[in-house]
DNA sequence: CTAATGACGACAC
DNA sequence: CGTGTCGCCATTA
């Protein structure tokens, strides 16, 4: 099932994402190869909060290509942000990661 | 099938 | 430079 099949590479992507570092959604879309699926990204990780598979699944470093941590209400709190500074990652703002140096993008460390 | 929604992104004003 | 609007595509009603 294609759509499935979407779902699971976003989660493949998501987990290569290394501590220290956030990527967006429209990154993981495009390197997926569905350039304009940045929505449905979100929404992939969005399942995660209602599955036990999420666990395994570091969304906390996806974000929007501002560095705003829009997901932060499925966390509860503010887990999501101090998940981030625990990793080493760094805020422009109260809720925006500093993409300038946190920026990670899949194309260029996942062979794909 | 149609309409509305959303953890987004790009463009127009 | 901030706000508004459209496009994108899967999911839900």
């Amino acid at each position: 099932m294609s759509k499935n099949d979407f779902y699971q590479k976003v989660y493949k992507v998501v987990e290569q994402v290394p501590e220290g570092y956030v990527t967006n959604y429209g990154s993981v879309a495009g390197f997926i190869g569905v350039k304009s699926g940045a929505r449905m990204v979100g929404y992939a990780l969005n399942q995660l909060a209602d599955q036990p598979l999420g666990e395994s699944i570091p969304a906390h470093r996806v974000v929007n290509r501002l560095g705003q941590l829009t997901g932060r209400a499925y966390f509860g709190g503010d887990a999501m942000k101090e998940r981030l500074e625990q990793e080493g990652v760094t805020f422009k703002e109260e809720y925006t990661v500093d993409m300038d140096k946190h920026f990670w993008d899949p194309s260029e460390h996942i062979d794909g």
